[in-house]
DNA sequence: TTGCGTGCAAAGGTTTTGCATGGCA
DNA sequence: TGCCATGCAAAACCTTTGCACGCAA
């Protein structure tokens, strides 16, 4: 019933779309904007539309093969290769996001998921992780400021 | 050497901030956009100019007495009346908000505190209660749904 | 050949900034 | 009086949409 998601949209293979995938794939485990997809493009002297990226990108979360992040209102959208298998659960996988810079961590802990489990054991809370944003003071900032 | 944080921006007792503040905390326990609120006030036939709103609500999240929602990346962000006594304690207490029906839990745990001490510790990464909000599905929507 | 994909241009909508004026302390 | 707050207009910004053309199947 829910695999015509990914099916549905079952589209073509462009040159774009394939180049797209690998570099997403060759970045695993580091995010980007749309804006930042584009400039490696165009630094590479090949660039893709920015209207492309964003259909592409956007379908691509669609099929469970990039992860996207809404991390603050103003902020542009922040994406992430997570390919086919782990599409399920991000357990221990949280971002931080400083206050001051504007720096987004990604952050492997399993504190973070006992924490989790601590939230939904006692307080009935099933924490998102996607969603979830940790807004604090990164190191850097905190010894300059 | 934190405190100031909020008093530092202390700023005047306008007749618009007061209407703000009143009218945010007679409503408490909903959420507006900014857009909401300035329908408001030109309904009731005394309008606060859209820019002031903006500024104004800011500043009452720097001051903890209001939080900010990034519901989605696109539509405008949503604020909350929370009022001053959650932040008395900011170590232990938190917020949740349910992605389902909105709800916004106060949470008091010191499982939470210590999280973040091991933040603080392991990862460099001092966190902000305030403006934190962990996102997530709620006891009585996880039942239902 | 059919129809989706592409990319340019332009629109849409939220939030920020510049600046002159007004109001608090 | 000094300084912050206000609010209008305009800019900045990310993202979406319209449309003609190109390319995959």
């Amino acid at each position: 019933m829910q695999e015509n998601k990914i099916v549905a949209r079952g589209g073509y293979h462009t040159r774009q779309r394939e180049r797209l995938l690998a570099y997403l794939e060759s970045m695993e485990g580091t995010h980007f904007t749309v804006s930042d997809i584009c400039d490696h493009f165009r630094a590479v002297g090949d660039a893709i539309g920015t209207t492309t990226v964003y259909r592409q990108v956007e379908r691509m979360v669609d099929e469970g093969l990039v992860q996207k992040y809404h991390i603050d209102a103003n902020t542009p959208a922040c994406f992430e290769y997570i390919g086919k298998k782990q599409s399920a659960d991000p357990v221990s996988c949280f971002h931080c996001k400083c206050e001051k810079c504007g720096a987004l961590i990604h952050l492997h802990c399993d504190e973070i998921a006992a924490f989790k489990e601590h939230l939904s054991e006692h307080h009935r809370f099933e924490l998102d992780p996607v969603r979830t944003v940790f807004y604090g003071i990164c190191e850097h900032c905190r010894m300059a400021g």
